[in-house]
Parts: structure tokens; sequence; C-alpha cells
DNA sequence: CCCGCCCTCAACCGTTCGATTGATTTTCGG
DNA sequence: CCGAAAATCAATCGAACGGTTGAGGGCGGG
């Protein structure tokens, strides 16, 4: 194990501190320089730094900054992208709570997020006291959903969840929104070409549509897929 | 905010004022908050006002607040599009320069922010100083564009730009993304079917590719269109 | 153990799509 | 004034797509 603190778990030398100390992790310096008003903002709260990047934050951390909350985006241009950076922070000794913070809510990348170490994720729409709220919630190890988030999360896990694709279909339909061909399709994945139009079917029928364009607009309408 | 101007409205008073004034337009706290900042950073910019939408900043032109120059978001959830906030904005009488700063550069959009009277155009991955120069210009009346913009739309001027649609090309790909078929399209445009065929022939010459989904792709990975 | 879900494959058929060829009108710029 | 580009429409034909029906194997929960 590492580190100064003993391994009590959560809140080390934190524990005292009135001071949260928050990384803000966005590759506009716009929203970069906005986060950190608002942060300033809150008498208990300071900005630790700021980083354009995964890979800035990441390097950040390694120099010593020693931050209790990342507020990260998770879409950024260049650098490395938000998911693979949660996914790096978290795996850190005694690591600091990740907050998303993010312009959209797809599914996709809600799931990645969570399942990568996030502790919340919340929408850049969001008025400034959500923000100030979740921070020092994330700071407390709780949970955090803005509640379009929270609501497509348990939509998802709600029995009745059609737009609840399979693995292979949502597969097959990000392949679809690459521009491919059904054969060309069958010979990527190694599956015949019914297979495909098969899985297809049942894709227009979960979305409610009847032709591979449709699929696409409704995939990305809905989270399913995301573009590039 | 706003105090009192001389009541008079549209006296050219504000030509000799050092002060240059600014109404900050954008859906999001934290990017109004960090616009906010970055103004006030400047020692001869002043925040005139903000507003969460199209229809908010109207509201206020109406109510007397006069910019100098106003900072537009393009998308903005709920409320009313920039463009056609741009578009009104530029029709009132002396009208502030809109100076559009959004996160993505399509086609489509930014023709239609220029169309609309928009000053400049710039990216919210811009640098602050890029983004206080953009402010001056405005001011002075200058026309400021990001590089990838300029770039953008200089290769759609130049002669050999393969990647520039039509006008009506670019809006067909924008219904075909959409999901609908030919015969849809058709419709809705108030043209035969063999024509949006036609359309299509000369958009997938133009992007290279050969099917409708692939070139949904293309037309996403070019920014000719947007995914929603 | 059986039922349901997921993934796989096949055949058939009507519709849509994509490619080609050719033509008219308007508009814009040399 | 004339040529180029854009937008409109038409007809044809083969290929791809979408809908339907049917079926078999694997896997987990009741």
């Amino acid at each position: 194990m590492s580190g100064r603190t003993g391994g009590t778990g959560s809140t080390p030398d934190a524990s005292r501190a009135e001071h949260i100390r928050v990384l803000i992790v966005d590759d506009h310096p716009v929203v970069r320089r906005g986060l950190r008003a608002m942060v300033d903002d809150l008498p208990d709260v300071e900005a630790a730094g700021e980083a354009a990047d995964g890979a800035a934050a990441l390097r950040l951390l390694d120099a010593g900054t020693r931050p209790d909350v990342v507020l990260m985006d998770l879409q950024m241009g260049d650098g490395m992208h938000g998911v693979e950076a949660t996914r790096r922070i978290t795996a850190l000794p005694s690591p600091p709570a990740v907050l998303i913070l993010t312009t959209y809510s797809t599914d996709a990348d809600i799931l990645a997020a969570v399942e990568a170490g996030a502790t919340g994720y919340l929408l850049k729409d969001a008025p400034p006291e959500e923000v100030a709220a979740a921070v020092h919630a994330a700071a407390r190890g709780e949970t955090v959903l803005a509640p379009p988030v929270a609501a497509r999360l348990l939509g998802r896990v709600r029995a009745g969840g059609r737009p609840a694709l399979t693995q292979r279909e949502t597969e097959i339909l990000g392949l679809v929104a690459e521009g491919l061909a059904n054969k060309q399709i069958s010979r990527r994945l190694f599956i015949s070409e019914a297979t495909v139009k098969t899985h297809l079917v049942h894709i227009y029928g979960k979305l409610g549509v009847d032709s591979r364009t449709a699929a696409i607009a409704a995939g990305l309408a809905a989270g399913l897929i995301r573009a590039v």
C-alpha cells in the first residue's frame, strides 16, 4: 500500500480539512475558467489545479497534486478520453473521487464512466448550486447523479426497458452507423448475412423504426451509439 | 450588470467609450461563468449581462441593454437556436456585433450563422487570448474566424474543395441522417423522388461513398452535418 | 427440467436504393 | 452573351435492403 495514510478506508487527513481540493479537467479553456470561478466562489472549496486532458491530469497527480475531487469532462478532443482517464485515476492508490461533468448523457458514456469508477455524473447545464452540492457530496464519498442521468440509468435497469439492445445488437448498430453494408458486417463479425439481417430486424423493432438510417438516428438520439 | 445608460438608447456615445460591453448568451451556467470571468479579466471590457437562450437575450436587448458585442452559443437546448437569435439581433436598429462561440464547427452551422449576420465564429476550445482578441476585433466591427473555421470556409470556396456540398445537398444529407427515406425527403422538400436520388448520387460522389449510411458516417466525420 | 432469451442460419418476396443516361430551367460569372 | 454549375425531373435495371416465417443450439432462472 502506499502512502502515507493508514489504509483506514475513506477520508484520511482530509477528514479534518475544511478545504476540499478540486482538480479541473476539461479541454475547453472557457469551461475550465467557469468551473474554477464556481469552485472559488465556495468558501470551503479550492481549485487544486487544471488540466486540459486526461494525460495532463495524470501527470499532475503523479507530480504530487492531491485533490479530493476531480471534475472531469468526458469528451476531450485530442487527448485521452475521460473514461480512460477515470479508469486510471481510480486505479491509483487512495484515489480522489471522480465527478464526471459533461454535456451529453448517452447510455454508453454513462455506463462506461460508472464502470470506470466515477463517483458521480453531472451535466454541464446544471445550475451552480447543483455543481456545488455534487462537489461536497463527492468529497464525502457519496454518489451523485444528475436527475436526467439517474432516470436514464433507472430506465435501463427497470424491467420494462425496451430501449435495451443486446450487446451483439449494439455492436451491429455501431457498424451500421459506420456505413457498412450487411455483407461487410457479416464478414467483419464472421457470421452470415442472414444473421445480420435478423439482428437488424430485432433492432428495428426495439427502436421503433423501419430502416437502417432511421436506426442510426434513433440510436444516436437514445445514446446507444455515439458519433465520433 | 448594466446599469444606466443615457437612456437615449441609440445615441453614439458609446463610440468614445473605452469600455466594450459584452452580452453573454449560453445555456450552460458553467460556460456563462467562464466567459464572464474571462471578460472581466480584460481591463477594457465588461459584461453587460447574461442570458440562457436567444429569447432571453432579445428580452434584455428590448429592455434597454446596449452591448457592443454579443457572445453567443449556437446550440441551446430548449430555447431559441443561436442562428435564429443572431438573425433577430442583427435585424435590430444599430445592432451589436454577434460573435458566435460554439463547440463544433459544422459547415451548415457556420454558413447559417454567417448568413444570419454573425460577425465572427469562434470555437470553445479557443485559448483565452484568442477570445479576447476576437471580442476587441468584433467591437471594432472586424470579422474574426477561428483558424479551423476559416479553413473550412476557405476550403468551401476554393475550387479544389472536394468536400463541398451545395446547400441543397447538405440539406438532403441532413434529412437522410434523420432516417428519412427518399420518398419522405421528396415530400418534405416538395420535389420529386427522382431529384432526391440525383442529389444523393452527387453527394456520394463528393464524399467518396456508395450508400446512404456511409454518407451519414462521412458527413458526420467531415462536419457537414451534426448529430443532435 | 423446461421456458425464455440470445445468437445463429436459411429461403422467399416485395420495396427501396444506387447507377446510368438524358433533359430543362435558372443563375452566376467571365 | 455564353458556358458552367445548380436544381429540377424522368426512365430503366440490377443490387441491396426489409419483412416474414421457420429452425436449431447454448445458457440461465424459475
